[in-house]
DNA sequence: CGTGGCTCCTGTTAGC
DNA sequence: TGCTAACAGGAGCCAC
């Protein structure tokens, strides 16, 4: 579910909630990806200073150390006075002076992680390799993403999701981006012409900050810290639109599999 | 070292 | 209707 847009407007639903709020109590249900790596007890007393993101993690700075929130694959989080008794999916409850977060996670793809602070082994080892952020202008950079394509012969559907060039595109905004710029997916990132590459690394910031103030696209049951849902599905050009016609040129979108993970684009709009 | 494939887990959907 | 298999929005890890 979540790509950068839907952690992007989950962060924005609900961090001024839980600005300066005291962690009174945690929770923990099933296992997440990874341990939380320190006794829940340890997290108590302390003050929630800030959210931010970083690619797909979402970073509680408190005044003694950071949380790693990710959503994973099925995860979703929710800011609330109060909740109902924990579901079988709400694995993560963090009860603060100002309300409580709740992270529900099907398939428990997610992790919280609690580390000292940024530099932290812990932490480093998730932020370490991240990309370029692509909606902050200082770090999304051409003469940078250009570099990077250069640098790999990979399809640019697996550059793009790899997150090491730049963060946050996930399978829906590749299929996207792509269809913006109408390069076809398997193409070698260091064979894009300088044009297609241009056109590329507008549509990253374009679609993604479209799709930020859009809320996210919610395909199936996304929805911020507030239970609303994004719009971005209705922009949506290409992905899961398979055999139905491009609103470019009419001709059938196209699917095809690269490493387990189906892209869509249209066989017309983006050659090789 | 770069690259591609596998894997974690569970819910939903397509197909027989 | 019921069973089975394929597939799903992520990304670390392991072999080549």
């Amino acid at each position: 579910m979540p790509e950068l847009p839907e952690v992007e407007a989950t962060r924005r639903s609900f961090a001024a909630d839980i600005a300066a709020a005291q962690i009174l109590a945690v929770r923990l249900g099933k296992p997440l990806r990874w341990p939380l790596g320190c006794p829940p007890q340890d997290l108590v007393g302390q003050t929630v200073q800030q959210v931010r993101r970083r690619g797909k993690y979402l970073l509680l700075d408190l005044n003694a150390g950071l949380l790693l929130l990710h959503l994973g694959m099925s995860g979703s989080l929710r800011f609330a006075p109060s909740f109902p008794a924990p579901g079988a999916h709400d694995h993560f409850d963090l009860t603060t002076s100002q309300g409580t977060l709740r992270l529900h996670d099907p398939r428990r793809f997610g992790a919280v992680v609690a580390a000292a602070g940024e530099d932290d082994p812990r932490a480093q080892k998730l932020l370490g390799g991240l990309g370029m952020e692509p909606l902050d202008p200082a770090s999304f950079t051409w003469e940078r993403f250009a570099a990077g394509l250069h640098a790999s012969r990979a399809p640019i559907k697996a550059v793009l999701l790899a997150g090491k060039l730049v963060v946050g595109v996930g399978n829906i905004y590749a299929s996207e981006v792509l269809f913006a710029s109408r390069i076809h997916p398997a193409t070698p990132a260091c064979a894009i012409r300088p044009v297609k590459a241009r056109r590329l690394f507008a549509a990253i910031g374009q679609v993604m900050a479209r799709a930020v103030e859009q809320g996210g696209t919610t395909l199936r049951d996304f929805s911020n810290a507030q239970g609303m849902a994004g719009h971005f599905q209705h922009a949506v050009q290409v992905y899961g639109r398979a055999g139905q016609p491009c609103h470019r040129c009419g001709q059938p979108i196209d699917l095809l599999r690269q490493g387990q993970r189906s892209t869509y684009y249209c066989p017309r709009c983006q050659k090789i």
